[in-house]
DNA sequence: AGAAAAAAAGAGTTGAATCTCTTTATTTCT
DNA sequence: AGAAATAAAGAGATTCAACTCTTTTTTTCT
C-alpha cells in the first residue's frame, strides 16, 4: 500500500479520541488499542509523536490518557501523513526505479495519474473534525 | 506501492524481451539488467520464475537468453502480478487491520474505491503485446 | 573432449517496518 | 508519604522484501 500501517494506526487513534474524549474526559492506551485491535506499545509510540506534534494531548497517571486540543479538529490527513511517512509514496513510478514523470509515462501511469490527485486533494482537504462527523453519522467506520 | 518492485522488474523485463527477441534471437540477462536498471542476480530469480509459468523461454549456454513463446503476447498484466505478488494489494483497507469492505467504508474508501476498479480491470485487460505497441508507438517507456 | 558462456539454483546479507518486552517518569489518590 | 495508574522511553526481536555472492547445470563452439 501507499499508506504505512502506522498512518493507519495513527490515523484512526486520532478519530477514535476526537469521538470519545469530549467533556474534559481521556481515552486511555489501552482503551485505543483494543478497541481498534492495534498492539498497544507500537501504538504508545505513534502516540507520543502525535502529542509531539501538537496533534493531541497526553497526561499521565490515574485518569491520564489522551485528549483533543484547539488544533486537532482541523489537522488534516496530509499532516498526520507527514508524521508518520514524512511522504506520499505516489512520487517514486508505481511500476520503475525512477520519479515519475507524466512526460515520460510506463506502462500504468495513466491509469495512476488522476487517482493520484483525487488522494492528495483528498489528504490535503480532509480534516478530523470531517471524519468524526461521517463516524457519527454512520457513514464511515474505525474499524 | 501497491505493487512489489518484483512486479515492476517482471513487466518491464518481459515486455523488453517481447520488443527485442523477435526474430529468434534471445536478449541476455546481463543485457536486461543493464537495460532497465535492475540488479542481475535478483532479476535472474525473477526471470526463472516467469520461465517456470510459462511467460517467457530461455536457453543456457552461448548465445542463450531469453525469448517469447506463443503465449507471450496475451499474457495479461494480471497473470503477472500473480506470480510475483501472489495477489493484489488492495483487498486489505488502506488504513485497516481488516478487509476492504464497501459495507463498513473505512475513512478513505471512497476515495480508493473508483481507483481499485480501473486499475483491476487495467491489470486483467491490458497484455504484454499491448505494451509493446505503446512502446513501439513512444507512448509509454519502459526506464 | 574441453573450454567458455550463459541461465539456474542455493544460501546468505541488509534494511526498514512492525511488533514486543522492560524500565522509567509523572500524576493522582488514599 | 506511599501505592497505584498511566504514559514515555529504551532497547531488542521479528519479518519480509530486496539484494548479493557463490556454486552448479546446460549448451555451444573449437
Ligand atoms: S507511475 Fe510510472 S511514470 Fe508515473
Ligand atoms: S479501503 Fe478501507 S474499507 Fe475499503
Amino acid at each position: 500500500m501507499f499508506f504505512s500501517k502506522t498512518f493507519g494506526y495513527a490515523v484512526r487513534a486520532t478519530a477514535f479520541v476526537a469521538l470519545y474524549s469530549e467533556n474534559e474526559s481521556r481515552v486511555g492506551l489501552r482503551e485505543i488499542s483494543e478497541a481498534l485491535d492495534i498492539p498497544h506499545h507500537f501504538l504508545g509510540k505513534i502516540m507520543q509523536d502525535l502529542v509531539r506534534h501538537g496533534v493531541l494531548e497526553s497526561m499521565k497517571g490515574p485518569h491520564g490518557g489522551f485528549s483533543v486540543n484547539e488544533r486537532t479538529a482541523d489537522i488534516k490527513l496530509s499532516e498526520i501523513l507527514q508524521i508518520t511517512d514524512g511522504t506520499l509514496a505516489l512520487e517514486t513510478c508505481a511500476i520503475g526505479v525512477r520519479k515519475c514523470n507524466p512526460d515520460r509515462p510506463c506502462l500504468v501511469h495513466n491509469d495512476l495519474a488522476a487517482f493520484k490527485a483525487v488522494m492528495v486533494r483528498s489528504l490535503s482537504t480532509r480534516t478530523i473534525h470531517e471524519l468524526t462527523i461521517q463516524l457519527k453519522e454512520g457513514k464511515s467506520f474505525l474499524f
